[in-house]
DNA sequence: CGGAATCCACGCCGATACTG
DNA sequence: CAGTATCGGCGTGGATTCCG
């Protein structure tokens, strides 16, 4: 057995919910006592969920990136972003317009010139969000090293799985 | 028309890649001279595009800032994120879990008894993501105010849309 | 060139039932 | 309590076509 999956051996009560094992208040967990630490609100039909959701979006942060510091046409997005469909660049752009983070310029010339440009508030995002970038850089060797050791781990136990029911079945 | 769509007026060329409007180097855009500009990699594969892919999904974000400088078992992970089935609990753990953000602690005590919490790598990430939140939060209001702009700028747009195609139509 | 509109497939995710 | 397994809806997004 991996003593990294069971790291700790409890009271061997028939209740998991032992105050002895933590959980001083009981029940009344989610009441004030997590909330007024500056933990953000966990409502679904938070805007600060909603709008996580939306720049946290696969093409939103790449858009951002792109942007910084520089005008670009529709095509040249295109082109920058591997694997982005014409349709769904169009609808990130749209969304990050309508949210206040790009700039959208149509050249009233044939064939259509549009250029893309962050606004300010897009420029102070993407400081924020170049932070992130530089987290996951940095550690996406941590993160590739635990997942090889999660899936080595994992391995071991299918093994077993599959030879006990070869072994019911016969 | 309203101005701030189109900002600015482009040289009535036929040709929307004239050099005249911008785009110094011509087509050649997309080679050196925008990726040692510590721009990351837009590759599909990319590590970084799929790491983060990861760690801001949906319910990703909230398990880390939930988890933050506290222990929880799965059912108040449930209780304390509003909307959050099930599966995708126990899916987006065992995700966090692989990507060594989160160790799993597993009681052998029944009925079960399983916490998590954050590993020093998911403690670090948690920095980073928690400012993150900070920017929505300090910025929702500008961001609220953008789409009503937006909207209401396309409001009339649509109104015209649907006159013209009555008046086409009889 | 830069979209908008339509169609459709795939995968995500919720609901449900069952297990240890 | 803390999952796994299975099914089914439906939303997301790709491919294609057409337009200004």
């Amino acid at each position: 057995m991996p003593d990294h999956i069971v790291r700790h051996h409890g009271v061997m009560t028939e209740d998991g919910t032992s105050k002895s094992l933590g959980t001083p208040e009981g029940t009344d967990h989610h009441g004030a006592d997590w909330n007024d630490a500056f933990q953000w609100d966990s409502r679904e039909d938070c805007e600060v969920r909603q709008i996580l959701d939306r720049i946290a979006d696969k093409w939103s942060l790449l858009v951002i990136a792109l942007l910084d510091d520089r005008t670009l046409r529709f095509t040249e997005l295109r082109r920058l972003i591997d694997g982005v469909s014409q349709r769904m660049l169009t609808v990130t752009l749209r969304q990050l317009e309508r949210d206040g983070m790009v700039r959208r310029t149509v050249y009233p010339v044939v064939p259509p010139r549009v250029d893309y440009e962050l606004t300010a508030l897009g420029r102070s995002l993407h400081a924020t969000v170049q932070a992130l970038v530089v987290w996951t850089e940095r550690h996406q060797e941590d993160i590739i090293v635990a997942r090889d050791r999660f899936d080595r781990a994992l391995e071991p136990i299918a093994a077993v799985t599959a030879a006990t029911a070869v072994t019911a079945g016969e």
